[in-house]
DNA sequence: TGATCCACGTCAGCAATTTGTCAGGTTGAT
DNA sequence: ATCAACCTGACAAATTGCTGACGTGGATCA
C-alpha cells in the first residue's frame, strides 16, 4: 500500500519512513504544506501521515482543502502538542485519527492499521450501525431513511460513538471530544446529552456500560 | 483517454507525447493555432494541453473562442514564464489550469489527471440543483430557466456553495471564498448575503445547518 | 457637478433552538 | 439494603440565525 508522509523534520521523517517500509508500505515523503496539498490532491494515496507543524502551508489547511475537494483518504495527523483543542480541530476538519508525538513507533503502526481498516471497510463517509446511518460529509443522521435533527453536540457525540463503534468510549474520551477539553465532572451535562440523543435515535443504540462508558456495538462486517 | 497537445517546439512536443503516451493516454498533437482552433472545435477530447506562444493564432483567443462556442473540455496552460498577469488571463480565459515552462513532466501528469477528475466529477461547467442551473463559464444563474441577476458577491456565494453542494459548508469557509479573508465573525454580513440569495433564488434551496453552516444538497447523482 | 442607483455593511429586534443546571428517580453491583 | 452511577423532565439562560430598515460609498449619467 502507498502512502504519503508529511514531516519537515528529516529526523523524524526518515524513522519514520524506515518504520513504514519495514512493515511493508511503500512511502512518499514531502517536508511542506504545498507539496503535501499537491501531492495530497493529485494521486491516490491508501493514507497519509501529517505533521501539523509544517513549514509554509499549515497542515490543518491542507487537510482542509483535500476534504473541500472531496479527497477522502484516511488522514493519520502528528503533533507535538498533545493539546485537546488541537485534537478536536484535527477532528474535525477531517482527520481520521491522531498521535500525539512523541510516539512509540508501534503505536503509529497499529493506528495506521486502524484507519486503513476502516477506509477500505466504507470507502466512504457513511457509517451505519443498526437502524441509524451518518453521513459525514452532509452531516445528516437517519433513523430508518428518515432524517434525524441534531444539534451541534448531538452530532458530535454521535458522529464520535460511531467512528469508534465496537469500543467502549469512556465518558472522559467523550467529553474531551465533543466539548474540546476535559473539565472536571462537576456537570451531569453529558449524561442529558446522552439521554437526548437516544430519544432521537432511539434507547438501544448507544448502550451504558456502567463504571466505564458508553458503546455503539458495531454491525457491519 | 483521449489528449490533444498543443505545441510548436517539436522538441517539447516530442517530449510530452511520449510522456504522456506512456502514461496511457492517445495523443494527438498540432503545432499551431488555427489546426488547433479546429481540432478542439469539432473532435472530443478528454483534455487540452495547451501551449500559448503559439505562432498564428495565439494560445489565449483559441481558449477564448473554444468557451465562446460552449467548448467545455478542461485545458491545461502552458506557459514559457511564470508571469502572474499571464496566468490570470488564462484562467479569466477559461483554462482550468497552468503550469510554468519549464516543467518537470511528474507534475504535467499529475495536473492533467487533476483537472480531468475534475471535470469527469461535474461533466461540464453547468451545475444543476433543484430548481435552479449555473452555468460558471458565463456567470449565469437561471431560476427554472428564467436568468437571475446577482450581485458579485451574490454570485460567489451561490456558486462555492454549488460547487461543494451535497456537504456541509461553515460559515467560515464560505466567508474565506466569498470574502476571500477569514474575519472574526464580528459582523452578520454573511447571514444577511445568505438571506439576499435566498429571497432571489427560493428559500428551500440553500440548508441551514444550524451550528454547522450551510448545505445545498446534491440531487444530480 | 449633482442626482440617482446599486451593492453591501451595520444594526437592532425577534423567534427558535440549544444547552447547562437542578431536583428527583432508577438501576445495578456488592 | 445501600450507594454510587446514571437517567429524566423541567426550566431558564445563552446562542444562533433571520429580517427589515437604514446609511455609505462608488459608479453612472445627465
Amino acid at each position: 500500500m502507498r502512502l504519503l508522509l508529511v514531516e519537515d523534520d528529516r529526523r523524524i521523517a526518515a524513522d519514520v519512513e524506515r518504520a513504514l517500509s519495514a512493515a511493508g508500505y511503500v512511502v512518499e515523503t514531502v517536508r511542506n504544506g504545498e507539496d503535501a496539498w499537491f501531492r495530497g490532491d493529485t494521486e491516490d494515496y491508501g493514507a497519509i501521515v501529517l505533521d501539523l507543524g509544517l513549514p509554509g502551508m499549515d497542515g490543518l489547511a491542507v487537510l482542509k482543502r483535500w476534504r473541500a475537494n472531496g479527497r477522502a483518504m484516511p488522514v493519520l495527523i502528528l503533533t507535538a502538542r498533545g493539546s485537546w483543542a488541537e485534537r478536536v480541530d484535527g477532528i474535525d476538519a477531517g482527520a481520521d485519527d491522531y498521535l500525539a508525538k512523541p510516539f512509540r513507533m508501534e503505536e503509529l503502526l497499529a493506528r495506521l492499521r486502524s484507519i486503513v481498516r476502516r477506509s477500505v471497510g466504507q470507502a466512504s463517509s457513511r457509517i451505519v450501525a443498526g437502524d441509524i446511518e451518518l453521513d459525514e460529509r452532509q452531516m445528516k443522521v437517519t433513523l430508518r431513511g428518515v432524517p434525524v435533527a441534531l444539534s451541534p453536540l448531538e452530532y458530535r457525540l454521535i458522529a464520535f460513538l460511531l467512528r469508534h463503534r465496537g469500543r467502549v468510549v469512556s465518558q472522559q474520551e467523550l467529553e474531551e471530544n465533543v466539548y474540546g477539553h476535559g473539565e472536571d465532572h462537576e456537570s451531569n451535562a453529558l449524561e442529558v446529552l446522552v439521554g437526548r440523543v437516544r430519544k432521537k435515535l432511539g434507547a438501544g443504540l448507544i448502550e451504558t456500560r456502567r463504571g466505564f462508558g458508553y458503546l455503539i456495538s458495531d454491525t457491519t462486517p
